[in-house]
DNA sequence: AATGGTGTCAACCGCGACCTG
DNA sequence: TCAGGTCGCGGTTGACACCAT
């Protein structure tokens, strides 16, 4: 643990000096106006500290943080602060570290298992960011609280209802959760061949989310990149994935999902195929329907995705939403519907 | 090329829970 | 038991990137 915070130290300091977070993000770091800011209980034990900063973090102030938990550990986060020269409340640190350097934090789209997992765990927990999180290795509360507001919120919206009304939840439950198994599927078939290849780093960062530390060891051998941080590293990587354009099939097959806007794009035979499948999944035949479903996938591999038949019931009990039967469910979304969501 | 709208995400804020003396 | 300090969570904001016009 320590030798990689030291690593990445040394990658950060040698590689960013002065460089922004984002371009212009850190180039004039914000100092906070003390006069604007009430004193916090935190502000208020730091004592002779009256200039606290605020904003995007420098890269000296990162490796400031990480140099100082790799050799003191992390925790009493105001004491930290203060120890290690911080002008930084320990409420800022503590998140710096849990959401940006910690060694673990994955980088990159979430794949189709984790957005599965993440419509489903939603689905019994609501708002419990940090509860969803913790299922999630490498994923942060706040990143799957922006996935849910950004792509899932926004759905929602589209549909002119709300998010935690039935006819979302349905259309969670029958269309979109269903198209993530089948590209989780997809996925788990192709990323191999994806991972293995000498494709770049953008496309195999989209494959396969990187922790921080992978990604810079990787930048800090890959010459044609001007702009090192950390930061950098991670804004290029979300957002180059859907820029490649010479990655093989593989890779593409196993790029990350847009989920429902790629759902929505699909031939109509895609959808009422993934529909027949539940029809029998919900009429009890869930051997077909599992069948149908990952007809050319390899289930066994995937022990999230062995019983889909259980795990959309369970996801239907836990939203508290009954199984329609076939007729309720061919009723439920029309073509018309399915179209107008684009 | 310029501009405005939209999406994304790092960071901040307020508040309640927990800890400690 | 209580009060002050600290932590962690969920909601919100703001700045930048990207895209359409």
């Amino acid at each position: 643990m320590e030798m990689v915070l030291q690593q990445r130290a040394a990658v950060i300091g040698g590689g960013n000096a002065g460089a922004g977070c984002r371009p212009g993000h850190m180039t004039a770091p914000v100092v906070a106006a003390a006069a604007k800011q009430e004193p916090t209980e935190e502000q208020a034990g730091g004592g002779a500290e009256t200039e606290l900063r605020r904003g995007p973090w420098t890269v000296d102030e990162d490796l400031t943080l990480i140099n100082y938990i790799a050799e003191h550990g992390e925790g009493r986060w105001n004491a930290l602060a203060r120890a290690a020269g911080l002008k930084r409340t320990g409420k800022s640190c503590r998140l710096r570290w849990l959401n940006y350097l910690r060694p673990d934090v994955k980088r990159g789209d979430f794949t189709a298992d984790e957005q599965l997992l993440i419509l489903d765990l939603h689905s019994r927990w609501g708002n419990r960011w940090s509860k969803i999180a913790a299922q999630l290795p490498g994923r942060t509360d706040n990143e799957i609280k922006n996935y849910w507001r950004t792509r899932v919120q926004k759905h929602a919206k589209q549909l002119n209802c709300d998010v935690n009304s039935k006819r979302f939840k349905d259309a969670m439950r029958f269309l979109w959760m269903p198209r993530l198994a089948e590209r989780a599927a997809a996925q788990h078939n192709h990323s191999s061949a994806a991972i293995s290849g000498d494709d770049h780093l953008f496309s195999s960062a989209a494959a396969t989310a990187l922790t921080v530390p992978e990604m810079m060891m990787t930048m800090v051998n890959d010459s044609s990149s001007d702009d090192r941080s950390p930061c950098s590293v991670v804004t290029t990587t979300s957002s180059s994935s859907s820029h490649t354009s010479s990655e093989s099939t593989a890779a593409a097959a196993a790029a990350p999902v847009t989920d429902w806007d790629e759902m929505q794009g699909g031939a109509d035979h895609e959808y009422w195929s993934t529909a027949s499948a539940l029809q029998q999944l919900t009429a009890g035949d869930h051997h077909h329907g599992n069948q149908q479903l990952f007809q050319f996938q390899e289930v066994e591999d995937m022990p999230m995705l062995q019983d889909l038949s259980g795990w959309v019931q369970g996801f239907s009990e836990a939203a508290g939403v009954s199984m329609p039967d076939q007729t309720q469910q061919q009723q439920l979304w029309s073509l018309d519907d399915i179209w107008r969501m684009q």
